[in-house]
RNA sequence: GGGCGCGUAGCUCAGUGGUAGAGCAGCUGACUUUUAAUCAGCGGGUCGAUGGUUCGAUCCCAUCCGCGCUCACCA
């Protein structure tokens, strides 16, 4: 993401009136800046260690840096912004995450600030060390431009001490905002804030039972022993409740825009009063929609449904991720493998376009977004021989391709490829081998395992064993190897075959019988497993006649049946694993 | 119950205050032999319903119907 920009005017002037919805964002938030005075423009997106970054919190951060890059335009980038990466690690450990190793280690510490729990992987000072390491990883992966803050060392750093004692002292009316909200029996035990103990460490859920307002402290009682004490709430020695928390840490922040989840929108609603109630302004944001997994469920990372980033990117690009996550942010949209292929090809269509767009239209195209202003160019291939412009080539077209070579191998693909444009290759076009890769592995995942192999019967065998002979010819190199010549071979195989034989098809003869679709059906399920195929000459041409007499071969001793057998069960115990 | 979203071709979805679009599926044809792919062509929609604003509404507003998500314990 680029740090300076010198924006054209007449891209500013465009952006004015751009109605996607990063601008219309981003215009709240000069409306905000035009009524506070406010000479920076602060963006905050909140995570939670407790647990590892996710698809969603790709989402957010990318979403936000969207608004983000519009608001720089749309003011000409004259007011500086910053974005804050908010890990909220002073937070208590509520349960022992199931996935991870030494879950003792972990239970002996619950109730404990995160950043007190043992990183139960040994490397780093604490649990929430460990996941706040992780998430800077992967934002900076992602090359998001942002600050990282801890809550726990805004807290000791007294960062936040003066709007905590403001929380203090007008403790009434935030109390008179969160008790509604709460069932009766929690309204009797409710505190805003929540005092670190301190001969356990742990995070105190009690009712406050004295404050005092000049000297800064809460005085409360621990629930077993009923000792009492009298806790400072600055300084790190009190954390705040979650919704207290949030509108206190935009107060004291001074956070202009935030967005969050669905779920959350009672939550902003609440913080939001609170941070009025403190003398703030909350900040602009908008709420976006959940995922939905392939059966239109929630996405919850307790079930594990719906999709996982690295899932995602193991067969589509980060760029078809961006536009996924551009898309349509208030509807719930599935977020499932089958979605990642028109997602590529989307984002690839959208980059072509933008080549012969004008600043109005390239403002609205999702590219522009994705890419900070600057979308690469995008990767072309001009077909052999021939004077047009160069085309993109297209995930699905690569789907097809790997169907066709019966190959997840990148440098068979590419032999392919190579075919249509000469000259090409992984180095000139590294972001269509990304593509390759991802195709191939999609093959491996969802297509390959749908392949039902069988036994040819005696007739089909034999018919099979033929072919494998007559294409010995053009092993021999005696004839030429054109598709169309093995085509011919194919047919005049079936012709001879009195199952195959087909006297009701166009131009048949008795002498001469037209080739009943049995027989290639019978190709297609005994040699590629698939209940349909490719045109059976061109793929033997592609893949090879060698290669393509082994494959009967291989087909004719069952080994195709037993080493599908064999690579499914594999699978399945794997995902068992 | 509160909040939000969705409803457009058989399916998945674009889209705009001025004669409705794509992909897939379907149908027809071509590729001097039928499947795949490709190419060419075709058909197909009261734009959920009703009312309002407007010269004109699929689009804006209101109401309703249907579907879905979400919150109401915790973060």
């Amino acid at each position: 993401m680029p740090q300076s920009t010198r924006f054209d005017p007449a891209l500013v002037d465009a952006a004015q009136t751009a109605n996607v919805w990063p601008f219309e964002e981003a215009r709240k938030l000069v409306e905000r800046l035009k009524r506070t005075g406010k000479k920076e423009a602060l963006f905050e997106t909140g995570y939670g260690p407790s647990g590892l970054p996710h698809i969603g919190t790709f989402g957010e951060v990318s979403r936000t840096s969207m608004v983000r890059h519009a608001f720089r335009v749309l003011t000409g980038d004259t007011i500086p912004t910053r974005l804050i990466a908010f890990s909220d690690d002073m937070d208590g450990l509520r349960k022992v995450p199931d996935n991870l190793p030494n879950k003792e280690l972990l239970a002996a510490s619950l109730g404990k600030p995160l950043t007190q729990v043992p990183d139960p992987f040994g490397k780093f000072e604490s649990f929430a060390h460990h996941n706040n390491a992780r998430l800077r990883e992967f934002l900076d992966a992602f090359g998001f431009d942002y600050e990282f803050l801890s809550a726990t060392e805004c807290y000791k750093a007294g960062r936040f001490d003066k709007t905590l004692l403001t929380v203090l002292e007008r403790y009434d009316a935030v109390m008179e905002i969160m008790l509604p909200s709460l069932r009766a029996e929690r309204q009797q035990s409710y505190s805003p804030f929540l005092p670190v103990h301190p001969k356990t460490g742990l995070v105190m859920q009690v009712p406050i039972e004295e404050r005092k307002a000049e000297a800064g402290t809460i005085v409360w009682r621990d629930p077993d022993t009923g000792e009492r004490f009298e806790t400072p709430v600055t300084g790190g020695h009190a954390k705040l409740q979650w919704k207290p928390d949030w509108a206190m840490r935009w107060v004291a922040l001074g956070v202009d825009y935030e967005m969050a989840g669905k779920d959350l929108i009672d939550s902003v609603k609440l913080s939001g009063q609170i941070a009025k109630a403190l003398g703030g302004l909350p900040p602009e944001g908008f709420n976006y929609e959940l995922f939905l997994d392939e059966k239109g469920q929630k996405i919850s990372k307790s079930k594990g449904n719906g999709l996982t980033i690295d899932e995602w990117l193991s067969y589509g690009t980060p760029d078809s991720l961006s536009l996924f996550m551009y898309n349509k942010p208030r509807e719930a949209k599935r977020l499932f493998f089958d979605v990642i292929p028109r997602q590529v090809d989307d984002y690839l269509t959208f980059l072509e376009r933008y080549q012969t767009q004008d600043a109005k239209a390239r403002l609205m195209n999702p590219v522009w977004h994705l890419h900070a202003g600057e979308p690469p160019a995008p990767e072309l291939l001009a077909a052999s021989g021939g004077n047009q412009p160069g085309t993109t080539i297209s995930f699905s077209m690569l789907l097809n391709l790997v169907a066709v070579a019966n190959s997840e191998e990148p440098s068979v693909l590419w032999g392919f490829i190579r075919r249509y444009a000469p000259g090409v290759s992984p180095e000139t076009h590294p972001r269509l081998d990304l593509l390759v890769r991802g195709a191939g592995r999609y093959f491996q995942d969802f297509v390959k395992p749908q392949k039902t192999y069988r036994l040819p019967d005696e007739v089909e065998a034999a018919a099979l064993q033929k072919l494998a002979d007559v294409l010995a010819s053009f092993e021999t190199g005696e004839r030429p190897m054109t598709a169309e010549a093995i085509q011919e071979e194919i047919y005049n195989v079936g012709r001879s075959v009195p199952r195959y034989q087909d006297l009701k098809a166009k131009g048949a003869t008795p002498e001469r019988p037209g080739v009943s679709i049995e027989w290639f059906n019978a190709i297609y399920q005994v040699l590629l497993g698939e209940p349909r195929g490719p045109r059976f000459g061109s793929f033997v041409a592609l893949y090879g006649v060698k290669e393509t007499r082994a494959l009967i071969r291989k087909a004719l001793a069952g080994q195709l049946v037993s080493e599908h057998e064999a690579f499914l069960k594999e699978r399945d115990t794997g995902r068992a694993a």
